[in-house]
DNA sequence: CGGATGACAGATATTGAAATTTGTCATTCG
DNA sequence: CGAATGACAAATTTCAATATCTGTCATCCG
């Protein structure tokens, strides 16, 4: 069988989804334009996705999740200092989020559309990176280098104040070139006040 | 003579232009409404501002400066503990903002255009409140209690870290009953790491 | 029979002509 | 004379007609 006479499946809707946002941007992309990709009828589209919105978050979830899983990389190499993955972790997300911004703006945009609708999708990105903070941060109280009575409580506090370094509200900040030392203010700051009192 | 004679001023046009952004918001607010309801032509407005634009941020200004000259008091307050202040400051930042977001809807929108048009006025806005939060960390390093290498960009990165608590693209996040508790989380660790080393 | 199709109704977006607004300036008024 | 006016051109916004898109479903095809 050729490609072009391949099954339907989710996952080449989601191909396919993605390149043509990629190309006309959240506000453009229609199922049709999708179908058409694919050549089919945009009513099969609707036999794998129940909504265009649904269709959006699935895209989108794909893409976050590929930069969850760099990122919980860097989480569970148990080997490393604590204090310094968490560093690094941080780092990494700026890095990741800059690069998404500037190298895909317009999945990027779609991004920040569900930022603010607010959806299932985003939540769960959130959660599953304060998650990974959450680990960084027992790893250290259980090593005994951070001081937290909540590891959870402070990856909370962590992420909101980085917000800065990941919240696409701030891309435009971005590309600013005093950006990266902001960052590392920051978390100069907040290390120290993590850093067990030396006994 | 008669109010309605007044000789025309600066003054007597923002009070004018403040009231019709309240009412009619930074999208629907004309230079006509307000000569209107000046009882002039819109010529005499421009008379004194050169743009609507200008006549938009001299409005956002004074709407502004109201908050820094209330924050200055705090940061001004020379008898009480520097660590108290700073966290009160910073409490108070986000309570001011909160209130205009909740209370004064419409001008808080044409605030948060200007933001995203990054105009003088706003860094201006900006620079005041840093400058006002480098007193209270000098101030707290003078007295020993504090501990920072550069006040300033420790000052800096503080602004920078409660950016979710009074950053105008958050302010749907200020509805939500935990966002205070999440403040005291930030407020908590950064304060950890300012206090000055035991000796 | 299960998956794909395309005609269809209602919702949404595009377009371009008309109306409004911005900003200027020659003229008027006190 | 200096401040206010309102006619005006250019830029912007509004609005309604038109076109496109979303989501459904009866029908078709392998």
């Amino acid at each position: 069988m050729s490609p072009t006479t391949e099954t339907l499946t989710a996952e080449r809707i989601l191909e396919a989804t993605e390149e043509v946002l990629r190309r006309h941007g959240p506000a453009k992309a229609t199922v049709v334009d999708v179908a058409r990709a694919l050549g089919v009828s945009h009513g099969s589209v609707y036999r794998h996705f129940r909504t265009k919105a649904a269709l959006r978050e699935a895209v989108t979830k794909r893409w976050l999740d590929r930069t969850s899983q760099a990122l919980a990389g860097i989480a569970a190499d148990e080997g490393r200092d604590p204090e310094a993955r968490l560093r690094d972790w941080l780092r990494a997300l700026f890095e990741a989020k800059r690069r998404k911004a500037g190298h895909d703006p317009e999945l990027f945009a779609t991004y920040s559309v569900l930022v603010d609708e607010s959806g299932t999708v985003v939540e769960e990105h959130l959660a599953e990176l304060t998650a990974q903070l959450t680990g960084i941060v027992e790893a250290g109280v259980a090593a005994g280098s951070l001081a937290s009575a909540d590891p959870a409580a402070t990856a909370g506090a962590l992420f909101h104040a980085t917000g800065r370094f990941h919240d696409p509200c701030y891309a435009g900040e971005w590309k600013r070139p005093e950006i990266e030392g902001e960052l590392e203010a920051v978390l100069d700051l907040m290390l120290r006040g993590l850093r067990a009192p030396v006994r």
